[in-house]
DNA sequence: GTCTATATTGGGATAGAC
DNA sequence: GTCTATCCCAATATAGAC
């Protein structure tokens, strides 16, 4: 019989030394961006030394950023289905979203804005991979928003449209919220998208 | 009579050394990211010396990438400015600024977004100067889009809340397009923020 | 897989001549 | 105001013992 020590709780710091360097990476992305993190600051926060990072990800930075952007495409998309799963009402679960949203910037104190988003700029000629990984966590994001309509009764075209809406004004709206610190942007915005939703036919 | 060598095209090269600097620090800043763009590299692109830029910012870095944030600021501002006074539905208006962001988009092969987000991202704990830029710049554009709003016959609180919402969507969708390489999130965004500002009382 | 030491490059910033 | 030389430090990345 195998055990499996790989199942363990995902919030204990049992984790794997893998896993550990990847989410201390993302968070601290998140909040100082891809150039202004240094791998020796992922290494001492993440309780890892620098030899286990370059064991884990021997193209370096560039590797470990694109594994970054992918563990925050993860955790909001986690966070979309189970808010798109819970509301009926489309709208309503966009009110939901943007109460979360807010409720994550204010409660890190404005710090903690969209992963993804904060890892990505300023990456624009090297490491095209970071971008991929960027590009690709919107498009699945825009998708699980997209299906939730198509399930709420919209026509397919009508809710892919809508869907590029709903991601890109959330995005806006949480760097509008993180650079003016206050929530309006984010409630302002949740309430204009449900408008938006109830009376597009 | 006197002289006004201050008076010269802003588009020729014969342009004051600190204006030159800001320039080019705003530009390198838009595409690279704060942390991602050297004074060096500012000096050397702005044909200025490093002494220079230290003469004329000897508050380093930090105080050369807020007066990059301020100058993104008033870029933006004098385009919404002429568009929303060329047109007198703001719906419209919407539409070509959302167009004019596309090509500029597609003109600098996606290089080009946003200069005041792509500047400020990554830059929490430090420099609250370049923060404060950045929020008083996202200020302007929604009283410059709140006073359209005034001016088209909305009532002033449905025009402060819809200029938070036409905002952040813009920022968002521009973010969007810039990182899935496609135009297709601004129009689409341009259509439904048309509707939001036709459909709403 | 983990750890330490180190090579190497480039960063921001300063000094002082002109 | 402009320019060059330089200091100091942090950055990425590597080597090799354990």
């Amino acid at each position: 019989m195998k055990t499996k020590p790989e199942q363990q709780q995902p919030h204990a710091d049992a984790l794997g030394t893998r896993e550990r360097i990847v989410r201390t990476a993302s968070r601290l992305m998140q909040r100082q961006g891809y150039q202004g993190t240094g791998i020796k600051q992922i290494a001492k926060e993440a309780e890892a030394t620098l030899g286990s990072v370059y064991h884990f990800f021997p193209g370096g930075k560039q590797e470990l950023g694109t594994a970054a952007v992918r563990h925050g495409d993860e955790e909001f998309a986690d966070i979309l289905r189970r808010t798109l799963d819970a509301e009926e009402d489309p709208a309503t679960a966009v009110l939901v979203l943007t109460g979360e949203l807010a409720e994550g910037l204010r409660d890190s104190d404005w710090l903690d804005g969209c992963p993804v988003t904060s890892a990505v700029v300023g990456t624009a000629p090297d490491s095209p991979g970071i971008q991929q990984a960027a590009a690709e966590a919107f498009a699945r994001w825009r998708g699980l928003v997209a299906d939730a309509l198509v399930r709420a009764g919209f026509a397919e075209g009508d809710a892919r449209d809508l869907a590029y809406t709903v991601i890109s004004a959330l995005e806006g709206a949480e760097m509008a919220a993180q650079v003016g610190r206050s929530v309006e942007p984010l409630e302002t915005v949740g309430r204009h998208l449900a408008h938006l939703l109830r009376t597009y036919r």
